[in-house]
DNA sequence: TCGCCTCGAGTTCC
DNA sequence: CTCGAGGCGA
């Protein structure tokens, strides 16, 4: 190491440290990424030694990206740090019939073009009601444990794992040098019983679930706190893992059983939907005298290689599912119906409801969706509902035992609430919104809401309240204004509940997104029908947002010929179709969206957006798909050109690279001999993949 | 044109 | 999480 040990200057203290803070986070990346350190152990402690001697010295000078601040190998962490997940934590898809668990085996079956003979197994295992953890295990040695979070990012609890016995130290036998196991913390109905009686003698707040009592119980600062309560864990799978020594989930389950860790005892592999669905049906009969609250059943694909070929969507593995047992139902009373507007305007029905519990918490709003919804239900002010939770989250009015009884039926408002403008459906459609447009103050601050909201700009400390009071106070209008609070430092400090600590703390948070990612700055501005997908493929196509701004006026400009070229280069990206060009269009005709896109772009500088795919000789490429695929789904296929930095589009035009034919191929073929496309079979198509490792 | 799938936009409680 | 609607394949 270069650096000089002795103690400096402030200044050269300072750019020490941010010196160390690059080169030691870099480090913690590649060795938790790529689990390929990029440097050897005794360097990275060095560095990590001269980052605390430092801010031992200059304590003023630590950083907010401080390596102390976070996890890596070696590095202890401080209490409930944030741990990024390498591999995300996902949640599941549910099924809530034994139809809609046939639907996801035949699913499942026409993603792999499984034939009618050939045989698939599932795993089925029931389903706490717990909180999910991850367990790193580098060497077999427990290295970090951390809470699922939004499933990227998760709370470090790994001091707090060590008081809870299920979870060993070290695996038993041999263990892969790196291997995550999954699953879920929980405490036992009659522990959890015993904890609440304890709670209550000691005039401490109860709990209002198990579920709830072992979270409460984890994600404790102090972990001796941890220590008292009893938790414990079951293991259910596995995220990041440096190898995989099973080829089934089923044996990968008897091997993570075998390091030490607890599994499932009704954890079982099925054959057939009906096997799934005894399974099930034996779960549900012992839910009862299980020692622990499950509210469903887990269905995995047991072939791993198919687990593979399925992939993801969105958040959830297409090769899981959980079959949900009926949600739990409650009766009360509907006391008022209150309108909300949301940032596109929509008027929602909001009702407010006596209290009442429901499936282990007490709710008291609940959604009545939209006007034809209070029709459906026929629900007015004073009648008595029945709630359930939707998969145990969110409360729904199913019934409504009062139709009879005379009571006017509820009006739905033809003006806004909140400005008073107009508010009408449009035709055909079934919400109605509001026309204020930006007149309208809640349409303004919602959309401020959404753009510093997680998905978009994520700015912490720029809460409802806040945007709401810095609106009233004419600070904050429009998006770049955020970029300009800095400017109203002082008149910020000394309102009420603003100190200076907590103003520069939001000024910092402010500050660190201005090189923001394109795709959720995009996001962020609420073009309609443009989300948080639709903004990544936008960005993905055309690098930067000029560009982007570019082809959309184009597509609308006079030139018929650029006109065209514009629209159809904005038709050829997967997922945009003319209802997305048109409110992009439209976006851009506003002069009031331009100038807040001016302003902003004025304010904040997006790099480049260039998405990190691996090595192929079709990357960059526009690919299309036709005719029967033998070995795979389209849907597989789209997604593997996808992993290699290809572009699967729908349609064969001039920005075509290549077109994968099968069997049956028509029309498109056609077009790709008329435009000199190239085309192959998919045997072809596989040997690309392949090359690409 | 139909039906499937994905995406967008709204939503609760802790 | 659910719903409606857009996109797209058949």
């Amino acid at each position: 190491m270069t650096e000089p040990q002795s103690l400096p200057t402030e200044a050269e203290a300072a750019n020490e440290l941010m010196r160390l803070a690059r080169k030691i986070n870099r480090a913690n990346k590649a060795y938790h990424l790529n689990d390929r350190p990029e440097m050897s152990d005794a360097d990275y402690d060095a560095l990590v030694r001269r980052n605390a001697e430092l801010e031992a010295a200059f304590p003023h000078l630590v950083r907010p990206d401080s390596p102390s601040n976070k996890v890596g190998h070696e590095v202890s962490a401080s209490p409930l740090g944030k741990v990024t997940h390498d591999v995300r934590m996902m949640s599941l898809d549910n099924a809530f019939s034994d139809e809609e668990l046939g639907e996801f085996v035949a699913r499942v079956r026409r993603f792999l073009s499984l034939g009618e003979g050939a045989e698939l197994a599932f795993t089925a295992e029931d389903k706490i009601d717990g909180l999910s953890l991850s367990l790193r295990y580098e060497h077999g040695r427990l290295v970090r444990a951390a809470t699922r979070g939004d499933g990227q990012v998760g709370e470090d609890v790994t001091a707090n794992v060590a008081y809870i016995p299920d979870i060993v130290q070290q695996l038993q036998g041999d263990a892969p040098a790196l291997f995550e196991v999954r699953g879920e913390v929980y405490m036992e109905r009659a522990a959890f019983a015993a904890l609440n009686e304890r709670q209550e003698q000691a005039g401490d707040k109860t709990f209002a679930n198990p579920r709830n009592a072992a979270a409460g119980s984890l994600r404790q600062k102090d972990a001796k706190v941890t220590a008292e309560r009893p938790l414990r864990f079951l293991a259910h799978g596995w995220g990041a893992a440096s190898e995989v020594p099973a080829s089934s989930q089923y044996a990968m389950m008897q091997q993570i059983a075998a390091w030490g860790l607890p599994v499932s005892p009704r954890l079982a592999t099925c054959a057939s939907v009906e096997g799934l669905v005894a399974h099930y049906n034996a779960i549900g009969a012992a839910r009862s005298t299980l020692p622990y609250e499950i509210d469903g059943v887990v269905v995995k694909v047991d072939s791993l290689a198919a687990q593979e070929r399925l992939g993801f969507v969105a958040k959830a593995p297409r090769w899981a599912i959980a079959r949900k047992f009926p949600a739990e139902r409650a009766e009360t009373t509907l006391e008022a119906i209150d309108i909300q507007v949301g940032r596109t305007g929509k008027l929602t029905p909001v009702g407010r409801l006596a209290p009442v519990l429901v499936g282990g918490v007490t709710v008291t709003n609940v959604t009545l969706h939209n006007r034809d919804e209070i029709a459906r239900l026929g629900v007015r002010v004073g009648d008595r509902v029945v709630l359930q939770r939707a998969g145990d989250v969110i409360p729904q009015v199913v019934e409504n035992l009062t139709r009879e009884v005379e009571r006017p039926a509820f009006a739905f408002p033809d003006h806004c609430p909140e400005c008073g403008s107009e508010a009408l459906a449009e035709e055909g459609e079934v919400d109605v919104r509001c026309t204020g447009g930006l007149i309208c103050p809640a349409q303004r601050t919602e959309r401020l809401k959404h753009f510093v909201s997680r998905g978009a700009l994520d700015i912490e400390g720029l809460g409802e309240k806040t945007i709401i009071e810095f609106f009233q106070q004419g600070w904050l209008e429009n998006p770049a204004d955020i970029f300009r609070l800095h400017r109203r430092r002082d008149e910020i400090v000394g309102r009420e509940g603003w100190q200076d600590k907590s103003v520069e703390n939001l000024l910092t948070a402010i500050e660190a997104k201005r090189q923001p990612d394109a795709a959720k700055l995009l996001f962020g501005l609420g073009i309609r029908h443009v989300g948080a997908v639709t903004s990544r493929d936008l960005c993905k196509h055309f690098v930067t947002l000029p560009n982007l701004r570019a082809v959309v006026e184009a597509a609308r400009g006079h030139d018929a010929d650029a006109g065209q070229d514009g629209a159809a280069q904005l038709l050829g990206i997967d997922g945009v179709g003319p209802v997305v060009v048109q409110a992009l269009g439209e976006f851009f005709r506003e002069p009031h969206n331009v100038a807040v896109w001016e302003d902003l772009l004025n304010e904040v500088n997006p790099p480049d957006y260039i998405v990190e795919t691996r090595e192929s000789e079709v990357a960059g490429k526009t690919v299309v798909f036709t005719g029967k695929l033998e070995t795979m789904s389209r849907d597989e296929a789209k997604a593997q050109a996808e992993r290699l930095g290809a572009k699967a589009s729908g349609s064969v035009s001039s920005k075509t690279d290549l077109v994968v034919a099968g069997p049956g191929a028509g029309t498109k073929l056609k077009q790709a001999a008329a435009l000199n496309i190239p085309v192959i079979d998919e045997a072809e198509w596989a040997q690309i993949v392949a090359r690409a490792g």
